[in-house]
DNA sequence: CCCTGTGGCAAACAGTTGTTTACTGAATTC
DNA sequence: GAATTCAGTAAACAACTGTTTGCCACAGGG
């Protein structure tokens, strides 16, 4: 299907590219109504219409599904927290672009959020520590940017970390609640950006006065 | 084996209680290494050493005893709340009495805490929405006792109640930390500490300089 | 063109699961 | 002291699980 891996992978490759995609697609979807520890591998299979043994093929058990699908829910959001790190503009500005793009994303990709959402302290090792990882990744990340403003004269390291948790925590749980009111009344959608927006709006507040007092 | 209990319910209930909390003790205990949606009925039944049936006799599926589980969790964790709340005191000494009061409770009761973070955003619906009411009924402690503080003079009741919502999602994710770090090395764990502090020193500066800017 | 590598298949394996049934024996009630 | 309630039992049920085995069809390199 698609072009560009076909010509590149041979036939063969892309084949097993594609079914590996349908089992990683068909566990995502199984797993808006359960936890990867309680997804069974025949579970998966079924769905995507396959034999149980060659899930073997592609992954030696779920908790490497799982690690799979950790790669491919944060990497798009990676994208999407780089494109609001890039913009300088008012603070006030870049908390409201930085909610509506969380919102976005979440609208976009709303099983790739439960997922991590659930995951992050769900019940396999291997996958939290993934999360971890990638989410500590993210601070970093976040945290540089924070140290290149000017707002950060005169920080230490530590206290540039500290906040870029902070960010980076608030992020994950208010995409996670966008993601369980997304199917109900579009009212509570509402409310959960604009609560987002004022405790952004108070985070700020105290990151000027920082030291200061 | 508990007197009081003997004394004003009969033989015949305690012992029904006995078991009961046995299952819940039991469930608890497993649900360390993995989620309730993954959780056998037989599986408790075989630690606490009782008949599968015997488990009917007490919750209907593992989906109420994971409810019980809930109110059992957050039950101590109110007792925690309202003794910090309670104190009137400098800012910078009541966060320190908070974080310690949270690595505290951590330390006592480490099975349930990773239960509700785990559970949070799990896969059994009914006790994700029996965490997030009790959650919410802490935001409103928590905003009744913030709105009775002086800082809050002309504050609206939904700034209130958005910081209120800030300080408890905070407070999930730092007993989180706390918990997911506990048996490593406890260098980490002051590190948790430290970081926590800090953030909740930069909230509670946001606060004070709330409509001020 | 043949040969090799390999993604996927069908079948069988031993275990495990949730749930129902009829039951027992002891605590409670009258 | 007899009658009743009921927590816990033992056994059986069909359905499901993860994993292994040998096999096939076929793309890709020589």
């Amino acid at each position: 299907m698609n072009s560009s891996t076909r010509a590149t992978l041979g036939v063969r490759q892309a084949q097993k590219l594609k079914t590996r995609q349908a089992l990683l697609d068909a566990a995502l979807k199984l797993l808006e109504e359960q936890s990867l520890s309680s997804l069974g591998l025949r579970e998966v299979t079924r769905v995507v219409g396959v034999a149980p043994a060659a899930f073997y093929r592609h992954f030696r058990d779920m908790a490497e599904l799982g690690v799979a699908l950790v790669e491919e829910s944060l990497g798009s959001l990676h994208v999407m927290i780089r494109a609001v790190l890039a913009e300088q503009q008012e603070a006030e500005e870049v908390i409201d672009r930085s909610v509506e793009a969380v919102a976005d994303h979440v609208r976009r990709h709303p099983a790739h959020v439960r997922f991590v959402a659930r995951e992050r302290h769900g019940g396999v090792r291997a996958v939290r520590e993934a999360i971890a990882a990638e989410l500590a990744r993210f601070g970093d990340e976040v945290a540089a940017a924070l140290a290149a403003q000017e707002v950060s004269r005169g920080w230490s390291a530590e206290d540039v970390r500290m906040l870029a948790g902070l960010y980076v925590d608030h992020l994950v749980m208010t995409a996670s609640a966008f993601v369980e009111a997304s199917a109900e009344e579009p009212e509570e959608e509402r409310v959960i950006a604009d609560t987002a927006r004022r405790q952004l709006r108070l985070i700020s507040l105290g990151r000027r006065h920082w030291r200061a007092a």
